[in-house]
DNA sequence: CGCGACGTTGATTTGCCTCAACGATTGTGG
DNA sequence: CCACAATCGTTGAGGCAAATCAACGTCGCG
């Protein structure tokens, strides 16, 4: 099944399930396409999915008096998920929107609750998910809180070089917490003292 | 054992433990007791417990260029680990510190990892209280990005009120996220407007 | 071709920080 | 128990980085 090979390495990484079981679980996924600017989830929702990326681009953005506040992009072999909705059966605060054709695979949440059951190794599965979702937020707006713009923009060269080429720069300045005018600028000032 | 009524109530709320794996899982505890000022567990060590507050408050912080700021308070009944150090048993970069004497149960790395093992529901009790520290960290920091010094201090206010009486007052500007000076300031006009 | 979205640049504003000084309170050692 | 130092909260003056407001050229697309 090379359908399933990117979720099976991703997976991989946390447990090892047996042929069996691993087809007990893809047997629990639907495939789900979206076209550009098509909407994953909006805010307001109730999320009853995780997802897996395929092949595209994704982003959540959440409002803030109006404007809009891009949280997190998403990208191929990304686990994806409005997870406090997710968790809480509560609806979401956040917008999630395909920025190019995008290829998931959705595991519904009472799948998930059921694989839990059925498969005991899921359990440790949803834990080190769970566990790695709080390593990333932690990581994610640390900068944001303890970096200039001008770091948090170097960093992001650094850690996600893919992204500069495949979003629109006011998405990254949003992304970054700064205003578009603000990124310019410091584009402007980085490329003066190269 | 009244000594373990806290943490007994705590737990309920996520998985129900019966007495026989309820005692499997106290023999695991140990009490830790902490002067004011001592120091739980400092930056460059690996986090090897996590921790039940009895009584007793504590804080974390950590160091930007040369300045500590303040990521949490700590009072009775909260669990409390440096999460990432724990999970990936690597060098802490926060420092936790008593603020008041201060009356713990530990649980070690080691015999949460047996617990795993030796009760299945715990496994579950990690995940829950993985998707909590979740929550939890994504509801600190949003309101730290997203609302302005003295929006935050209202909200402080209402969510917190104890803490206000309980830790000095340039501490809660460094958790809000902004100097001394400001917080007087924003004081001062809230009581001006009152 | 014409429109709208996007990135850039300049001028100005603004909110918090920095620096400095000062009383009040705390706590500490003789 | 007192005297003195350190810590803490407050207030004022000035600075600064990013936001805001505005204008303009370019590009992509219907």
């Amino acid at each position: 099944m090379p359908e399933f090979d990117q979720i099976k390495q991703s997976i991989g990484k946390y447990i090892n399930l047996t042929d069996d079981e691993f087809g007990r679980f893809t047997r629990c996924l639907e495939r789900w396409v979206l076209k550009k600017k098509q909407v994953l989830l909006a805010e307001g929702e109730v999320c009853r999915h995780v997802f897996f990326v395929n092949r595209g681009c994704l982003r959540y953005f959440y409002a803030v008096d109006g404007e809009e506040r891009i949280g997190q992009f998403f990208t191929e072999n990304d686990w994806l998920t409005e997870y406090e909705s997710f968790l809480t059966q509560r609806p979401a605060t956040q917008t999630f929107e395909a920025l190019e054709p995008v290829d998931l695979w959705a595991l519904s949440y009472q799948n998930l609750q059921n694989l839990y059951s059925a498969i005991p190794k899921m359990e440790r599965f949803g834990r080190l998910i769970a566990e790695q979702n709080f390593i990333g937020v932690k990581r994610r707006y640390s900068p944001l809180l303890n970096e200039s713009p001008e770091e948090r923009y170097l960093h992001l060269i650094k850690t996600r070089p893919g992204l500069l080429q495949r979003v629109p720069q006011h998405y990254l300045a949003s992304f970054l917490g700064i205003k578009p005018e603000s990124l310019s600028r410091i584009r402007k000032r980085l490329h003066q003292n190269r």
